[in-house]
DNA sequence: AGCGGATGATTGCCAGCGCAACTATTGCAG
DNA sequence: CTGCAATAGTTGCGCTGGCAATCATCCGCT
């Protein structure tokens, strides 16, 4: 049966929706009650800080996050109002902006940074060894390379 | 550097939850278009059909696809008026109320099963050879165990 | 028996996000 | 150099789903 040769490997695809809805959930409850910070803010927060520079254009930033193009756009207005980010015109492409992250954006992340990596610890890294971690990098590096439009 | 010694495991999460995002928003689109089914159906109705009764408790099916209670409440409206699901009134517990699959809703989820199939082989399973998918499975069943509500 | 807190499900309300349509700009083809 | 398809970003609109409040029912305690 074609069934039962595929039911494992199908078997480890609910498990990675599960795992995903049940940490990434659990997660944003606790970032929301104790950074006072949406999970989404704060991974575009921590992916403008990533570049040096702290700023990306919109469109790159959409893939990094994997948003839609609206969805980023009502993402940084909302981060823009909250004085998180701002958006600079981009100089060769007047069509074109970036997502720049200001001195209160890199204050907000610092400081966001050790609730937020207590949290991944705490619903989901403390049950993995090294091993485990290994394996998953590698497994979802594959996926990823194949599969992401670009390979950050 | 505590960001040294963390750096890798934190670099598995973002792995994760970029994975997650990058295969689940393909999968959604194919199954939108190709059957017709937004994924959450897809996913009530093979819960609900795996259990050979074919019903489930309201809150035992939240759980099962990760939703609130109130999600789920919506989301049975919309299944029940596509003619999917049915309610019926618990005879034990007159606060509470089955999920039923019905008739049809069995023959959409058999007819979307291979289109399904396909597609989490197309995004995700075709790049993991069986030792990447024992290992996977492997770590996240950990994660799950101590961090899932109910371990299905 | 009967009260009080817990539990099952629904509803009002609103935030978040995607699609498609739109505007402005770019850059390639002829 | 002109015109036209492609691209960057925003906006109108509607769907989805969560939180908190609500109602009904259950159950443990006295």
């Amino acid at each position: 049966m074609v069934a039962n040769i595929e039911s494992g490997r199908l078997e480890a695809w609910r498990s990675f929706i599960r795992t995903h809805s049940v940490v990434v959930r659990a997660l944003e409850r606790d970032m929301q009650a104790e950074q006072g910070l949406p999970l989404t803010w704060y991974e575009v927060l921590a992916r403008l800080e990533r570049t040096g520079e702290g700023r990306l254009r919109m469109q790159v930033l959409a893939d990094s996050v994997v948003f839609s193009r609206s969805g980023i756009t009502r993402l940084l207005d909302r981060m823009e109002e909250a004085g998180l980010v701002e958006r600079q015109p981009c100089s060769h492409d007047r069509r074109g902006w970036y997502a720049v992250i200001t001195p209160k954006g890199r204050e907000t992340v610092e400081r966001a940074r050790p609730g937020h990596f207590r949290g991944v610890q705490q619903h989901f890294l403390r049950y993995l060894d090294d091993a485990d971690v290994r394996a998953l990098q590698a497994a979802l590096s594959k996926v990823l390379a194949a599969e992401s439009p670009l390979l950050q």
